[in-house]
DNA sequence: TTTTGAGACTCAGAAATGTGCCG
DNA sequence: ACGGCACATTTCTGAGTCTCAAA
């Protein structure tokens, strides 16, 4: 690419992108629950529990009150309407994402005037179009509506629905009696019991949605009638009292059960995509449970209701067979025979009704492979345009428009930090964000010093609400920029307050578009796959150019290498874990054997020092050479420095995931080849899953470069 | 139209389960 | 030899991303 032309991209002519050859795709018909679901009443969100998560506001009138002016966020207007009827707020919701939608909108206008000039013909999205409705003769059959055909024939046994409750009639006290409950009562409360000794149980929304749940298969004349007098400890005794059956089975009885579990289970293990035979991913229906919502998630506590077969849609191919029906005087929903998708079946989630389940292939699959593959394909190729895309937003940062300007600074994020998009999220869902969704509190100028570093601290909940908290250091420019995007006054009037949206005119879905005119397929999760798996390889580099003769350094060692690498990587990811439980007691431990070790150490020394003057005798009294005690002495002085760099390991990989970025980001073909090239043995690196997940990936040369 | 939401897929950490090692 | 443990792997399902068609 000749990188020099001053040419900009084209936002202003995304708009045309939406095209209209064929025939619409064939609709399916929503799936109508068999049992309709009371869906106890929506009730307003805890904000308390929330607010109290957040940095303290600068203002501490701000938390409520304040809210309504200036761009609304979801929060607010739930708030100020928090004691609507439980019928939805959702036009209340609606009415204040049009404003947000608006005031973008009004943005963009004003910068359209400056509107930049077209790209040449080629990369833009327009040529883009047309290359796809050329298509067709590629790998790839398309049907009608331009979608992918995915398979031909497709056989496969159905899902596996869970068992229905058996009551174990193990009554629990209320107000120190006994209770008698119905099956559907005893299910819900078990459920609850068995939460005894989650964090759930100190969550208020949890507790508050969970209890909703309970009084709505109570009914009005239950004698329940408060949590507060309930005690679960008979069940959850029962709990432990079966949990500890379990575990002194015999050895033969644990493997029958097993083994008739594995025997229910085989035929929905595997199916048949064209000539292939596949193996399954989740096969399983959900079972009924309280949801167990990540964060604060409003839901958290509900009951997630069980699904019955009228609600599945099963896909599959026109000539096989149709599974039966498992759950006896029920049917399926629905069958259809969808070639373009690699699903088997799909209903819609009890709880949160606009999504669905879907059950795919595992992920030793050919689809998943080819997906898998595409994916590092499409990173890969971003080396040849992100030259092109680092300059542009580097203009962009010095732009007269500051909706531009905020378009490049949340480039720069993406691509300097590797944050992800970040689109608009619901109020009924956990208050995360991402990098378009940032609030002016997520971040923190820090002062200038002397060295001239301009840093940002970063504090915000991400996916998950794992909290992704970092010093970064940026450029001046996006300093600058963002330090004005976020001013909580001008000219002494208020601009914006710390829940307000940082980069308020512009969101994921412009930054994605954008993206599309750089390299067809371009969005913003290609930058995490392009920088983790490049940051991979660089390091990876590093270590080995810093040694002559890599291959024939001891394999521990290079695995230990390797795992430094994927360390980076996945604090670059923000992967985290909670700390195991019983870490601390381990590392206890650990130095009680470290501090044994070196006594032990000491004491080989002062050994040797005697048995060189001939003066060391053992326990039986004889000489001992001092050749010997010399060998002895190496060997604990070498398991003593492994024990201190397992020490060392292991306090700093306490909450860090390696394994996320490893499955799903780094190109295993990095790996591979390093492996290749420095002989070592794949499946040091790789466990039985991974090597299964990557074998369209084990051919690659030593050579490969990402 | 332009926006909205359904749909389909990837990615996420916790929990459950399996294993292999150590005293 | 054996139980318990720490650690690894597998399962589970929730939470994102992103596209496209319907309204």
């Amino acid at each position: 690419m000749s990188s020099s032309s001053s040419e900009e991209v084209p936002l202003a002519k995304l708009v045309a992108a939406r095209s209209s050859d064929g025939p619409p795709a064939a609709k399916k018909p929503k799936v109508i629950p068999a049992n309709a679901d009371s869906d106890s009443d929506s009730d307003d969100v805890p904000l308390a529990a929330r607010m109290a998560k957040m940095p303290v506001p600068a203002s501490p009138q701000a938390a409520s009150s304040t809210k309504k002016s200036s761009k609304l966020s979801k929060k607010s207007l739930k708030q100020i309407h928090s004691g609507t009827s439980s019928g939805r707020s959702e036009k209340l919701k609606k009415i204040k994402q049009q404003k947000i939608k608006k005031e973008r909108k009004a943005n963009k206008v004003a910068k359209a005037g400056a509107k930049p000039t077209a790209r040449k013909a080629g990369s833009g999205i327009k040529s883009k179009i047309k290359r796809n409705a050329a298509n067709g003769k590629g790998k790839k059959a398309v049907e009608g509506n331009g979608k992918k055909v995915m398979w031909t024939t497709l056989h496969h046994h159905g899902v596996l629905f869970p068992p229905e409750y058996t009551p174990h009639g193990v009554k629990m006290l209320y107000d120190n009696k006994a209770v008698d409950l119905t099956p559907a009562q005893e299910e819900v409360m078990t459920a609850y019991a068995m939460m005894r000794e989650t964090d759930y149980l100190k969550k208020p929304t949890f507790v508050k949605n969970a209890w909703n749940a309970m009084k709505a298969v109570l009914g009005k004349n239950h004698v329940i009638k408060s949590l507060d007098k309930c005690d679960f400890t008979p069940i959850w005794e029962w709990h432990l009292a079966e949990k500890e059956k379990k575990k002194q089975m015999t050895k033969e009885e644990k493997k029958k059960v097993k083994e008739d579990k594995d025997a229910a289970e085989a035929k929905y293990k595997f199916c048949q995509v064209d000539d292939r035979r596949e193996q399954v991913g989740n096969f399983r229906v959900e079972p009924p449970g309280l949801f167990r919502g990540r964060g604060e998630h409003p839901k958290m506590g509900m009951w997630k209701r069980r699904v019955y077969p009228e609600e599945v849609t099963i896909n599959i191919g026109e000539d096989a067979e149709v599974p039966k029906c498992p759950v006896p005087g029920h049917r399926w929903g629905r069958v259809q025979h969808d070639h373009t998708v690699t699903w088997l079946a799909c209903w819609n989630d009890p709880i949160n009704v606009r999504d669905l389940k879907y059950v795919f292939l595992a992920a030793n699959s050919q689809f998943k492979a080819e997906s898998d593959l595409a994916k590092y394909e499409k990173a890969r190729k971003l080396k040849d345009y992100i030259e092109k895309i680092r300059k542009d937003y580097m203009k962009g940062l010095k732009s007269k428009d500051k909706v531009k300007r905020q378009m490049a600074c949340a480039i720069y994020l993406i691509d300097r930090l590797a944050l992800r998009a970040g689109h608009e999220k619901d109020e009924d869902e956990a208050d995360t964000v991402g990098c378009c969704t940032l609030k002016v509190d997520n971040v923190e100028f820090l002062d200038v010093g002397d060295d001239g570093k301009h840093e940002v601290k970063f504090d915000f909940l991400g996916k998950d609400s794992i909290r992704y908290e970092n010093v970064a250091e940026i450029h001046e420019l996006v300093y600058s920029n963002m330090k004005d995007f976020s001013l909580k006054t001008i000219d002494g009037k208020r601009a914006k307050r710390p829940e307000d949206l940082l980069f308020d005119g512009m969101s994921a879905t412009d930054i994605n578009q954008l993206f599309k005119c750089y390299m067809p397929g371009l969005s913003a999760k290609v930058f995490r796959t392009y920088n983790a798996s490049i940051t991979l390889a660089k390091l990876l580099r590093e270590q080995t150019d810093a040694q002559q003769r890599y291959s024939g350094k001891p394999v521990e060692e290079k695995k230990a290498d390797y795992d430094r690498a994927n360390k980076e990587v996945a604090i670059l990811c923000n992967h985290q874990r909670s700390v195991p439980k019983g870490h601390a007691g381990s590392m206890d431990k650990l130095n009680e054997k470290l501090k044994a070790l070196v006594e032990e150490v000491k004491g080989l020394k002062d050994d040797f020092k005697k048995a060189k003057a001939g003066e060391h005798k053992d326990a039986k009294g004889k000489f001992v050479a001092a050749e010997k005690v010399k060998t002895k002495l190496d060997r604990a002085q070498e398991r003593l420095k492994k024990l201190k760099l397992q020490r060392a390991v292991k306090e700093d990989l306490k909450t860090v995931a390696l394994g996320t970025s490893k499955i799903n980001y780094m190109d295993p073909r990095i790996t591979i080849a390093w492996c290749k090239a420095f002989e070592t043995p794949i499946e040091k690196i790789f466990n039985k899953s991974l090597l299964s997940k990557f074998h369209w990936a084990m051919t690659c040369e030593p050579t490969f470069s990402f």
